[in-house]
DNA sequence: AAAAAAACCAACCGCATGCAA
DNA sequence: TTTGCATGCGGTTGGTTTTTT
């Protein structure tokens, strides 16, 4: 374990606040060409007035490739219900189960929506009602308040330990005898049987988008343009929806304006797929 | 229609952790 | 073993949007 603690950065040399789409559009085009390996480096080299943390909590919450946007399934939201009971705030260990989503949305949805839906409830915190139906849940303010203690006092709640891969455990609240090996089995169990969305292997989930970005085909315009496959038309679609959140929208002159406001160090990236661009965009 | 309150969520802060020298 | 650096993580903040009065 480190001891003292560097700044991580001048923080009166630095751009903070809300990242514009040309900043979106910089980082995004510098990792694609050099990856993240060193994220203390990289707004410098990247042409950022950012902080290296800054960069990395961008990348993560919001660029991502693999980064699912929108509301939130009521499948979702029982697996957060149920996985908070099981871990407590452990925001990053819920979002391992919850392939596209990110710690800080899954902790946002939780402190906005859930908990406040849990709130009103005094009953017992039984997992399978919990699952059953989270408009209709018995779980209860004590579920809450336990949950939200053991994570305060980093001590497993209901026998389980903070990492599900290690040592998960029973969700069952009256299960409080088992062997964490035992209560690994069961949680595996339970999620791979009771959750749809926990049944995809982890490790299959990691869209590889930069084998699709460093294929040069993936930018032709047939590829492009006219998907053969579904995975052709998730990549696109991944693209318009950057456009979309990064203000783009669909047409030209928006193209454009994030197009001139990139530094020239990372217009190759945009230059390789630009005649799909063109058609796409009638430029 | 305007003001106030509530909800939402991106981003920041600082401690914890892992690792290499 | 100690030290320093880089990154991960969870709590919190504050600006913006939406809803209510």
């Amino acid at each position: 374990m480190g001891k003292g603690r560097a700044p991580c950065c001048d923080k009166t040399k630095v751009k903070r606040g809300p990242w514009s789409p040309e900043e979106d559009l910089k980082l995004i085009t510098f990792i694609h060409k050099h990856g993240h390996d060193n994220w203390r480096a990289l707004p410098k080299l990247a042409g950022l007035v950012r902080c290296g943390k800054s960069c990395r909590l961008r990348w993560i919450n919001y660029l991502r490739p693999d980064v699912k946007r929108g509301n939130f399934s009521k499948e979702e939201e029982d697996t957060i219900i149920n996985l908070h009971l099981a871990l407590g705030n452990k925001w990053s260990k819920i979002a391992s189960y919850l392939p596209g989503r990110t710690d800080n949305e899954i902790k946002n949805v939780w402190n906005t929506h859930l908990k406040k839906r849990l709130k009103p409830k005094t009953s017992q915190s039984n997992v399978a009602d919990v699952s059953s139906s989270s408009e209709s849940s018995s779980s209860s303010e004590k579920m809450e308040q336990d949950s939200e203690k053991q994570a305060a006092s980093k001590e497993p709640i209901n026998g389980v330990t903070e990492d599900p891969k290690e040592s998960p455990a029973s969700f069952s609240s009256s299960d409080h005898s088992s062997k964490p090996e035992e209560e690994g089995q069961i949680l595996e169990s339970l999620l791979k049987d009771d959750d749809p969305l926990l049944q995809i292997p982890m490790e299959t989930l990691d869209l590889d988008i930069w084998n699709i970005l460093e294929s040069p085909e993936s930018f032709q315009s047939s590829d492009f343009q006219v998907p053969s496959s579904s995975e052709d038309a998730d990549n696109n679609k991944w693209f318009r929806d950057l456009e979309n959140e990064l203000g783009l929208g669909t047409t030209a002159e928006g193209f454009n304006l994030a197009r001139n406001n990139v530094d020239d160090v990372d217009m190759a990236f945009l230059e390789s797929p630009w005649s799909s661009w063109q058609e796409i965009y009638n430029l």
